[in-house]
RNA sequence: GCCCCCAUCGACUAGCGGCCCAGGUCACAGCCCUUUCAAGGCUGCAGCGCGGGUUCGAAUCCCGCUGGGGGCACCA
């Protein structure tokens, strides 16, 4: 039997970090055994922008990378089949009408229990259960109808998700077994938490997937640190490919308590990423961000300056703060400048050939020895003229690129600033 | 209030009765590298919530407590 499993959002706002830690689980879960990933919209409840909140919700998959297996499909558009369901379930007596809603008949005695594959057996009393309703008076399905129902009518197999439906799964089992349907397998997963250790929610800030992007962060490091909430290969393998969490994901390893999302630890992994990446791929990230952020700066100056960029920076983000500098001119902090320097390092490099970073270097370290000033004195003189800031990229890989003409420049408008 | 779930360093986790006076990663501290630094290297700090059992032996099993989380709609 081919294994489906499905992540079905419900369209009323933007994809939270926790729903894509659920969406990711049944996705690789999915592709490690060869099923089937489908993406099902749970609008029962007729919100207002609908249409907006499930484009937001196809693009960040599709940005992460996680494909679905065909159609997207709306609980809506089987509004019609639950209410056959509904009275057909009212024939066979196993349902009821009630101030002319629907219920579903719950048995009093017993319990009702499964095998969850990750929490083990749960079972719940009976008596607890209220005869559900099904169906509203105004003839929509409720939730934990249409829910069910529609895993029936898909084929899922596996349902993974979050701990908050734990108190859900009887009710959806019982209508399953009135339906007529096979159980499928249940594995509830620990929701995420906030760093306040309440569960993730708009409420809380940056959460949802489109921030992390604009942020600058890589969906391979997202879907990477994701993994690692609630889930582990070993008692020491941190970084891993796409490929290899799907290779290594199995469900038995996903364990059953809540976990709090480290803000600090996926920007170090989004490092990491970064620096692991090739120059040309790096390139193509950074290119790629800067036109998403809405940065109309030169694609070839920034390809440029990768290589002196990135063995520092931990997301995308920072780029415009760390080498904006190429880009545009800056406004250096006088109290950081010492005039005498500028003019001295502009008389010292003004001539150079090549202008590149040994001989620059050279210049200026001899500069620093003339002066009789250490090195730092100087070069943080420089820097801040050419930088504008005292934490840039190397300094005389900076001045290369940004060049002659540029550099000179800065150093006399800033030894005129250091003056004045 | 009722029901359910969970419980190892500050955070994410390994551990499924002896290999653990508990291992890895982030964070933090110190040192090194060094032209700044958000990078890198090394070292270090830090944890089995509490109380009872079971057992020759418990982080691992059982019970209670405490703490945290989730759920109790004609919401999803």
């Amino acid at each position: 039997m081919t294994v489906k499993v499905r992540f079905a959002p419900s369209p009323t706002g933007f994809l939270h970090i926790g729903g894509v830690r659920t969406a990711l689980f049944n996705w690789l879960y999915a592709r490690h055994v060869g099923g089937e990933f489908h993406l099902r919209i749970e609008n029962t409840d007729t919100g207002r922008e609908v249409a907006e909140a499930t484009e937001q919700i196809k693009e960040s998959l599709a940005w992460l990378g996680l494909d679905w297996d065909g159609e997207v499909t709306f609980q809506l558009d089987r509004m019609e089949r639950c209410q056959v369901e509904a009275r057909r379930l009212l024939e066979e007596g196993k349902a009821y009408e009630d101030e002319g809603a629907i219920r579903i008949r719950m048995p009093d005695e017993g319990v009702t229990g499964w095998d969850d594959a990750v929490r083990g057996r749960l079972e719940v009393a009976n008596d607890t259960l209220d005869d559900l309703i099904i169906l509203r008076s105004d003839g929509r399905p409720t939730y934990n109808f249409a829910s069910p129902l529609e895993d029936w009518l898909d084929g899922i197999t596996h349902v993974i998700r979050g701990d908050d439906h734990v108190s859900n799964t009887p009710k959806q089992i019982r209508v399953l077994e009135a339906l007529g349907a096979d159980i499928p397998v249940y594995a509830h997963v620990g929701n995420v938490l906030g760093t306040d250790g309440k569960k993730l929610s708009k409420r809380h800030g940056a959460v949802g997937v489109d921030e992390f992007r604009r942020e600058g962060y890589l969906p391979e490091a997202l879907v990477n640190y994701l993994a690692l909430l609630g889930w582990s290969y070993d008692d020491r393998t941190t970084i891993m490919s796409r490929q290899e969490l799907v290779e290594r994901f199995t469900i038995e390893r996903v364990i059953a308590r809540p976990a709090t999302f480290d803000y600090e630890k996926l920007e170090w992994m989004n490092g990491a990423y970064l620096r692991a990446l090739e120059p040309n791929a790096y390139a193509g990230a950074l290119t790629t961000f800067l036109g998403e952020q809405g940065l109309d700066w030169d694609d070839e100056l920034a390809r440029r300056t990768v290589p002196i960029v990135r063995e520092k920076l931990v997301k995308l983000g920072r780029y415009p703060e760390y080498a904006g500098f190429f880009f545009h001119d800056v406004t250096p902090d006088a109290k950081l400048l010492d005039g005498l320097v500028l003019a001295a390092a502009e008389g010292a490099i003004a001539s150079l050939d090549p202008f590149e970073t040994p001989e620059i270097e050279q210049a200026l370290r001899s500069l620093s020895d003339s002066l009789g000033l250490k090195p730092r004195q100087v070069f943080q003189s420089i820097r801040v003229a050419v930088t504008g800031t005292n934490v840039s990229p190397s300094l005389f890989e900076s001045i290369e690129l940004l060049g002659r003409e540029k550099t000179l420049e800065r150093l006399r408008s800033a030894a005129a600033l250091a003056d004045a």
